[in-house]
DNA sequence: TAGTGGTCTAGACCACTAT
DNA sequence: TAGTGGTCTAGACCACTAA
């Protein structure tokens, strides 16, 4: 074997020795100096390899104790979470969609909490149909905090899905994303043509910009949906 | 302010920057070096803070062109797939499972061609319950190729779930991962106490060691599952 | 307290690509 | 072709923690 050249081919190295059993689960491994000498490159280069590895669960890392295979690997996967219109889009479909409610009101309980505002504080509620060839999509049930928008809504809804507007407009922080399945509600069945009981794919949204929350967001999939990604 | 100190500082200005709109989303933001030269440290370590930026989906990068906030931020979400056992102590509860089956036999031929092998090919096919404080939590559907198991399977299934022992002996280098929602089938719903129907939240799995397929899994949820993480 | 990873520096060269 | 990010180097100091 001649010896990796730069990060990418050292993680490769790597992980090669660890698919071959050389470095068992749960074992130690060389530490960066030594694989550094025997790579003949400088510890940077193997800690950057070293570093996207541990990211990705496959090795544990602490200082004093070195580096281990993971022995139960926590794999990380990650997910893209485009913008509906990108994600009918990169299907090869066309995209449409259809706004059903734009109001100023004051939402449930469980939103109002959820974004930490008091019960009766006012929000934005957005509910929109997205469509992919014509056939529904996506439907989208939003709350929005006014607070972060300085001039309102824009005029024209029809030109630019509220998606998109915001993701525009309102830059956020930090947010936390769930997923779940659940039972068609009447609405959802409604508005995605599918009996009321059908299972639907769920992603829950929330977003923060400092500390003040921007939107809460849950989304019903029309059934056959599914959420890919490589490990 | 005060000059940000390291890089994981850098990054959190960035993230202020775009947040105050100083930086607009597609407005091009100053290079490297001048950002360096600002904060008053080597390249080098903007470098990672913007790098990190950029894998999260806030930036994009390219040479020449320089760093733009992202218009529509296709944000990743990094998910944690964990061993079941430490998913259901992780809530706090006891963790227990039962394996319901464990054959050689042929798949169906979907499995078989997921996989990339003959239909007439045979398999280990194990189905395990897996229990959260003494209530099913997780069906799971497990397609084996024996091709990676020299010794076989372990004699003792009772000691550890084949979900660990599998991990502990078969690494894979890559897999793919998909997320969906479906009616619970009649098997789904005599093993998790539900009624046939009920929306389940499914997790199919597919690994590879280099050449060879691993497994091919189907993990059917309790209803009310979620899959969490933050943004 | 000593060993190991985490980070930073100042500089260099390279790879890609807008112009 | 020139500008920008991508990576590497050789060295240094620091932070954490196992022993």
């Amino acid at each position: 074997m001649s010896a990796p050249q730069g990060w990418e081919e050292i993680r490769a190295e790597v992980l090669r020795r660890i698919d071959r059993r050389d470095w068992a689960p749960g074992a130690i491994i060389p530490t960066e100096a030594e694989l550094a000498a025997e790579f003949g490159c400088a510890r940077a280069t193997v800690n950057r390899a070293l570093r996207e590895l541990a990211a990705q669960g496959v090795l544990e890392r602490r200082r004093k104790a070195g580096t281990r295979v993971a022995t139960l690997p926590v794999r990380k996967a990650t997910l893209d979470i485009p913008v509906t219109r990108l994600e009918v889009e990169g299907r090869g479909q066309h995209y449409d969609f259809r706004l059903l409610e734009a109001s100023e009101t004051v939402p449930p309980v469980p939103v109002s909490s959820r974004l930490g505002l008091a019960p009766d504080a006012t929000l934005w509620h957005l509910r929109t149909l997205h469509f992919a060839d014509g056939q529904p999509f996506l439907y989208e049930d939003r709350w929005l905090n006014p607070a972060v928008l300085p001039d309102g809504l824009p005029e024209d809804m029809a030109e630019v899905s509220i998606n998109e507007w915001l993701v525009k407009t309102v830059a956020y922080t930090y947010g936390d994303i769930a997923f779940s399945a659940a039972n068609a509600r009447a609405d959802d069945a409604a508005h995605l043509g599918v009996e009321p009981g059908a299972a639907l794919f769920i992603t829950e949204r929330t977003t923060w910009a400092g500390e003040a929350p921007v939107t809460a967001v849950r989304l019903a999939y029309a059934p056959g949906y599914r959420l890919h990604t490589v490990l």
